[in-house]
DNA sequence: AATCCTGGAGTTTTT
DNA sequence: CTCCAGGATT
């Protein structure tokens, strides 16, 4: 405890009441949490396995449980929850998965297999166009996130359009239902629906979960927060982190009004501020102090730090854009020439995913390492979807979406005509792909042949599974996958024979991950299902071990840097339209454009260079761009400018910023 | 099944 | 301009 400061020391004491955590970029939240824990358990007397603690990501979850346990003695914190949001609701459901209609084994639809079920259902209504599937699917999420039915949806709509979106989310359900699945909305909506229709289920929840702990608090959606409020019941016993300055996710539907909305639901609410940062130089805070001050604000708050002042922040406009990145790659050269800084200590961060194509190139060609983070994650990967399809239809013959997927992967020379065939018959009498493939009726309406492959394909399934009850489940998987030749079709289809070998190995670190899951066994009873649905919430790509071993610049979006901090950091396109973003400006939300700023600023430890470029080529054509407006609200003392026409020093800036307060004095009078 | 052609879009992303 | 998906072609 003697290593908190006065207010995090505070926030770790109070538990006599919900809580609020303002935590400032940079202010040791992760520390005022784990040691929460911590004090919970140790001093509070909580048994461990009353206390949950929820994250947005995996990742955050993993550390998060790492650093409770370093600080909890023992066997202490043995049961502690520690989980996303998604694998609490997992948890729930997976308890209570007979109450909501489910049948064992149900499956987790990504939002490409959901993708794949909408699209079906818009070219069977084909009243729509396909081209809408982005927002028919963006739509059906917001439903989602905000509780609404597809019932509810449709009395709600005002137009023919809403109301055929409505029409498709009624679809989508009942189809998913079918398949007996869910998507990644339904693993939160669900057990809110089930709390709110069963008091007495919910009691039995409220009781395991004695105190709540959630992290980045401004990133719940309106189901998540609904989820938080039933679980804490009357109780109140609750502590929230989080910061509305970094509220960068509202796009997908992340609600920071829920920050306010907790002074309203729990009246007694104690509200701590966390504003002493650990992280970058007082220079930097003054600069992102002063920016988001252009923001409305219910809570105030000031960071600072006594990390000395620092060096001024650096403005580079750059003639163009090849410029721009031209001149990131030798400015990190320098740097570390000049100031023995290694390349894995600098990150340039940008708005969009396409910004660091050029950066790309030059950093390549001045042979400068670097690490792109976001990239195709390990379960959008083919050979992944493929092996996770099998072991889907293994344990939900019902998942026609996965069926539909290897019926003819590696080939079975099952061909369309017998799908459609397939697909009629199963519709017809109501029942899954799987199961119709089994029927006798079926045998009059195709041919021989095909009835008799589509046979040997749900017979091999139908023996893993059966294989699966009695046997090491993953030996069996092994086999399956030798059975199928999956190795084979690999080869067969990759360009190389080396692309074929990386893949066959992403199968086999599946395997063994399912292996190790459970070997583990450490909650509740893990099986196979369990296993299995667990898997899909978890990013499986530990590359982290590699990118932290190697010195390599670092590459991100804004967004994937939240929750970051690098010594030096770049900021590319510092220009209207870029940050903010056009379509923010367009819609009216340039705070959070500004708050995405702030996040930038706030990652950078020491130094911080924020890039424009004078000219842009934009969709073919070179544009003319004009300097973002967030550049016109820091404070111009701390900025050193370049490229602007006449060249700045801090003190020049000054004599600027009084130049044009007298010039708009002149004005008003 | 592989390849070519065409059209359209062109933010941010986790689970 | 560049990338992708989807369709048509071979």
């Amino acid at each position: 405890m003697n290593q908190l400061n006065a207010p995090q020391a505070r926030a770790v004491r109070f538990v006599d009441g919900p809580c609020l955590v303002l935590a400032g970029a940079g202010s040791g939240k992760t520390s005022v949490i784990t040691r929460k824990i911590a004090y919970l358990i140790e001093d509070c007397g909580i048994p461990a396995r009353n206390i949950a603690a929820v994250t947005f990501t995996n990742k955050a979850a993993r550390e998060m449980k790492e650093r409770a346990s370093k600080l909890v003695k023992g066997k202490a914190s043995r049961g502690l929850i520690v989980s996303t949001f998604h694998n609490l609701g997992l948890r729930i459901i997976r308890a209570e998965y007979k109450k909501l209609g489910l049948k064992a084994g149900f499956s987790i639809f990504d939002s490409e297999d959901a993708r794949a079920v909408l699209k079906e259902i818009m070219l069977r209504n084909n009243d729509l166009d396909t081209d809408l599937l982005d927002r028919v699917q963006n739509q059906i999420s917001t439903w989602k996130n905000d509780l609404v039915t597809p019932e509810q949806a449709l009395q709600m709509v005002q137009s023919p359009g809403e109301e055929a979106f409505a029409r498709i989310y009624l679809g989508y359900d009942q189809a998913l239902n079918a398949y007996n699945a869910l998507d990644f909305d339904d693993l939160i909506g669900r057990p809110v629906q089930l709390f709110s229709d069963q008091p007495d289920v919910m009691a039995r929840w409220q009781q395991r979960v004695r105190y709540l702990l959630v992290d980045e608090y401004q990133d719940t959606n309106n189901s998540q927060y609904r989820l938080v409020k039933q679980l804490v019941g009357d109780r109140h016993s609750l502590t929230v982190v989080g910061d509305d300055d970094q509220s960068i996710y509202a796009w997908r539907g992340a609600n920071p009004e829920n920050l306010n909305q907790l002074q309203q639901d729990f009246p007694t609410l104690t509200v701590i501020k966390l504003e002493q940062n650990y992280r970058s130089t007082s220079r930097l805070l003054r600069a992102a102090n002063h920016l988001i001050q252009f923001n409305p604000h219910v809570f105030d708050k000031t960071l600072w730090s006594d990390l000395g002042l620092g060096e001024p922040i650096r403005v580079l406009r750059c003639a163009n854009d090849e410029v721009e990145a031209e001149r990131v790659a030798t400015e990190i050269l320098h740097q570390r020439l000049g100031r023995g800084i290694k390349f894995r200590d600098f990150a340039v961060l940008y708005r969009g995913n396409h910004q660091s194509k050029l950066l790309e190139l030059k950093l390549q060609q001045h042979q400068i390492p670097y690490n792109i983070s976001g990239g195709t994650s390990f379960f959008a990967r083919s050979e992944i979807k493929d092996i996770m399809a099998y072991l889907r239809l293994v344990v939900n013959p019902d998942d026609d979406n996965a069926f539909l997927r290897i019926v003819n992967t590696p080939r079975r020379q099952i061909g369309t005509s017998t799908l459609q065939t397939l697909g009629q018959y199963a519709s017809q009498r109501e029942i899954s792909l799987y199961a119709a493939a089994h029927e006798f009726g079926l045998q009059q309406q195709l041919p021989a042949q095909a009835m008799q492959r589509l046979q040997k394909f749900v017979d091999t399934l139908e023996n893993t599974r059966r294989a699966c009850e009695e046997h090491d489940p993953v030996r069996i998987l092994r086999e399956l996958v030798d059975e199928i030749d999956y190795e084979g079709w690999l080869h067969q289809n990759a360009s190389s024979g080396k692309v074929a070998e990386r893949r066959m190995e992403n199968v086999h670190f599946l395997l063994g991950s399912i292996q190790k899951m459970l070997d583990k066994d450490e909650d509740d009873s893990m099986d196979l299902q369990a296993a299995i649905s667990k898997l899909i919430l978890q990013d499986l790509l530990d590359r982290q071990e590699e990118e932290d071993l190697s010195d390599r610049v670092q590459l991100m979006t804004l967004h994937a840097a939240k929750g970051l901090e690098f010594p030096h950091v770049f900021v590319l396109g510092l220009e209207e339209n870029i940050l903010p973003h056009a379509n923010a400006v367009a819609e009216g939300n340039v705070e959070e454009e500004r708050r995405l700023a702030y996040v930038g600023i706030t990652r950078a430890q020491k130094t911080l260079t924020l890039t424009l470029a004078a000219k842009r080529k934009q969709f073919g054509e070179v544009l003319e761009t004009t300097p973002s407006r967030f550049l016109d609200e820091l404070p111009q003392e701390d900025l050193i400018r370049e490229g602007f026409g006449e060249e700045s020093s801090p003190e020049r800036n000054k004599d600027r910023a009084s130049a044009t307060l007298a010039n708009l004095r002149d004005l008003l009078a």
